[in-house]
DNA sequence: TTTTTTGTTGATTGACGAGTCAATAAACTT
DNA sequence: AAGTTTATTGACTCGTCAATCAACAAAAAA
């Protein structure tokens, strides 16, 4: 029965699983063993690859981030402009995958997790660090030296928007965040601009 | 030795316990052994007051946002102006005790909680909704027809920094926060001024 | 062909935890 | 004084779960 080579196809299985199931729960009170049935193998086997819950806990934080800096630089690709890459940025954070249940329940308990674990908050670190790059990379066209401060707040509205969007009841609303943060973008512009 | 009208000395006991076990853990993987021990009792007198576990975070949550709002109020009666009624609600927002690792715990775990308990979202929508008429009473002789529209922008920057601080390597800084969310104000003024 | 490496699981261990219950005791009521 | 309500806990039930281990299977290496 045993194949040669499965310990990255099992692994990518897991990390998967690991997030599906987070969201389902919709906390990290997840079992290794609900995770390795979604993913189709003992929870001996799960702990044989990853070891503890903890390290797939990160794999998946890992994944999740991935997707989400692909989903940038994707959208950056075929953006023209200093305002386009803006909005491709915009709209990748605010994309319908990142409010799908297993998106939100990630990242919301991720959060969580980087209060303690030190390799969680180090993964987050990186995440805004490539985000704020990738805005101030943007900004300087259009507010020179002033990039980095206005970088910093609409990272920072990009999070509170996503928070909202995700905690309020009823459908969130990917686009009218999109518009907001723009308009935050706009004022602080123009502002600088006098 | 049992004195009567114990029930809500217990109770208050309780609440403070979960909040600092919470923050303590990092999670809400706390267990009621540990919260009752903390608040001077037995693990069964904890569950005779709640009933349950869930009942104890949800009344938790209750008590920081009741400070919280205790906090803002506070700092509103003694401010002048319409700005000075902003600043307040910032400064408030921003205070060093909501940096205090207890009530970062619980907010971060209370978003987490709000995803899958009812109760909870309920909670967070009373304390967003309290927040946006505060904001929208003081922006209304400031910005007219345009207070809500900021005050939407403002009320997510607000969370969004919050988070940022929060999560941040180092000791976090309200005062710059503070000071970042001030001047997206004016730059949203400005705005609409032209 | 023996040996080693890789894949895989059922069964087990050892620990922990939420919630219940019976029992005890003090205070208050009648 | 007898009965009721409130306070309180130790002991217990029943369940769960992370992690380990022994054992088996197949491919690769020797």
């Amino acid at each position: 029965m045993p194949k040669l080579g499965m310990e990255p196809i099992r692994k990518e299985a897991l990390v998967k699983a690991t997030i599906v199931e987070i969201g389902r729960v919709g906390s990290l009170d997840v079992t290794v063993s609900q995770i390795a049935k979604r993913a189709g193998m003992s929870s001996a086997l799960a702990h044989h690859y990853f070891g503890s819950k903890e390290e797939m806990f990160l794999a998946a934080m890992r994944h999740i981030m991935t997707l989400y800096g692909a989903e940038v630089r994707g959208a950056l690709s075929v953006a023209e402009g200093p305002e386009g890459r803006i909005r491709a940025i915009l709209r990748a954070s605010f994309s319908p995958g990142n409010f799908r249940r297993e998106a939100v329940g990630a990242w919301l308990n991720f959060w969580v997790l980087a209060q303690t674990v030190p390799a969680a908050r180090r993964l987050l670190a990186i995440y805004q660090g490539r985000l704020r790059s990738n805005l101030v990379s943007a900004l300087r066209p259009l507010a020179g030296d002033r990039a980095e401060g206005i970088a910093e707040s609409l990272g920072a509205l990009i999070d509170g928007l996503y928070l909202r969007e995700v905690l309020k009841s009823g459908a969130p609303d990917g686009a009218a965040a999109v518009e907001l943060a723009l308009r935050h973008l706009e004022a602080e512009l123009k502002r600088g601009a006098v």
